[in-house]
DNA sequence: TAATCAATTATTGTATACGATATTCCGTTG
DNA sequence: CAACGGAATATCGTATACAATAATTGATTA
């Protein structure tokens, strides 16, 4: 009996690189490439994705596309209803308030443990991160620059090293993007580069305090700059039904 | 154009009850069933779950058992790596101390939650609960107890009435009973239930404060009790290599 | 004309079949 | 006798086909 055949048979983990709760194979692709799409608001909240219309855009067939919908379902990006198929996810306001409730519980936190873990090359990756971040901004490409800025609070879920907040963020930090999309009420998207800003310096001066701070402040400036009362969301649907559906 | 050929296209959440996120169909019942079958300990962590067992065991085919084990593999359940198949999972060290620390940083925020939203006919449910608890550990049958033990938590996540924190907290209970099932050292398990009783009556009280806190010290003292010394765990995986691999 | 109901169409749910990959077993060789 | 390598086997990844369900359309009738 091989060493391989003892930790096949124990379920060791056995290459751990990529192997957690990812759909296998080419489902992957799929799943990052809707990700991204649904992310940078080039598909809108409440469209409907049809596997056969997905299967053909992507080259597969409907099982990979399935796995990879489900996928996306569990990440809160895209509602399945049963029969009736899969929908780019349209958070409610009260799932707005919720996911910004559990952002300004974790990421304040997660943002305390990267003060403690942060190395140079993080710091010098962020600063990249951030001016790309820039870029994007001066480009007037805001899917785009929207796809950097919540990529900037994965990073630093990253550099906390911690897999399970890591998770959480990612997921929170999807569906605030669709959130954003549905119920940002600013037209300055300028003030959250400086509170990336800020937060880097802390982070990179080991200010755990400091990087907790503003993290926090951070996420409940970016909740207060969303425009969740009930009326609004009813305007919007009905503009939406009349203005777009095709 | 009638009104529910508007929500159709427009992706409205169309029935609401229980539509988030779960596999459609027949496979939610095989993942419920796994799932329980996993967290009561009938299936040992490492276990090798083949698609072809599994699906002869419930009745249904491959495809129903795929999304089923996907489903689990992403609350954290199961591990599925490429082309060798999925299997039961065996957190390791490192994760038993992330799972711990989320929890103690979610659990005691959604328990102050639910003390300002709980009614009475919550109080009566918890009661009833910690009774069924309390029956299940004198009649021996630990891994019930286990399964209800955690049911607590995430029925008090239910109470606070919030979605996002409530998967989270699901989720993390979930693998917290396979932490447990790998690394417990002590014998008493009598402990939590004084500490839901006292939980309990805090939340009885609407004192939120008293919540928190005591949630928070009963996950510190759950983490305490878990043996996470690295040689401890190579010495397991050696006699369950050699004891019981079949 | 508006509303209701039935037949049609389209899309998803499920099963099965085929191809690819990893594992296992056995024969060979140093 | 141990170690290496190749063929056989088993399992997973993917595509396709059929069945079940929901949505749509059009005809019929009050």
């Amino acid at each position: 009996m091989t060493k391989s055949a003892t930790a096949a048979r124990t379920g060791e983990s056995p290459h751990l690189h990529e192997v957690f709760a990812l759909p296998p194979g080419r489902a992957l692709d799929i799943c990052l490439n809707l990700q991204a799409a649904i992310i940078e608001h080039k598909l809108a909240p409440g469209l409907k994705l049809s596997e056969d219309e997905v299967g053909e855009i992507y080259g597969g067939s409907r099982t990979v596309v399935r796995a990879a919908l489900q996928a996306l379902a569990h990440s809160g990006l895209v509602t399945i209803a049963k029969n009736r198929g899969a929908f780019v996810a349209k958070p409610s306001i009260r799932e707005a308030h919720e996911v910004f409730q559990a952002r300004a519980l974790i990421e304040p936190a997660v943002a305390r443990l990267a003060a403690e873990t942060i190395t140079d090359r993080d710091t010098a990756r962020l600063r990249a991160h951030l001016d790309a971040e820039h870029q994007a901004l001066h480009a007037g490409e805001m899917g785009r620059a929207l796809l950097l800025s919540g990529n900037f609070h994965t990073e630093i879920a990253d550099i906390a090293d911690h897999r399970v907040f890591s998770q959480m963020v990612r997921s929170l930090i999807s569906r605030s993007s669709l959130i954003i999309a549905l119920y940002w009420k600013r037209s300055d998207t300028a003030c959250e580069s400086h509170s990336h800003h800020a937060l880097l310096n802390a982070l990179a001066e080991h200010d755990a305090d400091a990087a907790e701070e503003i993290q926090k402040s951070h996420i409940i400036d970016l909740h207060s700059g969303l425009d969740l009362r009930e009326k609004a969301r009813g305007d919007m649907s009905l503009s939406e039904a009349l203005g777009r559906a095709g």
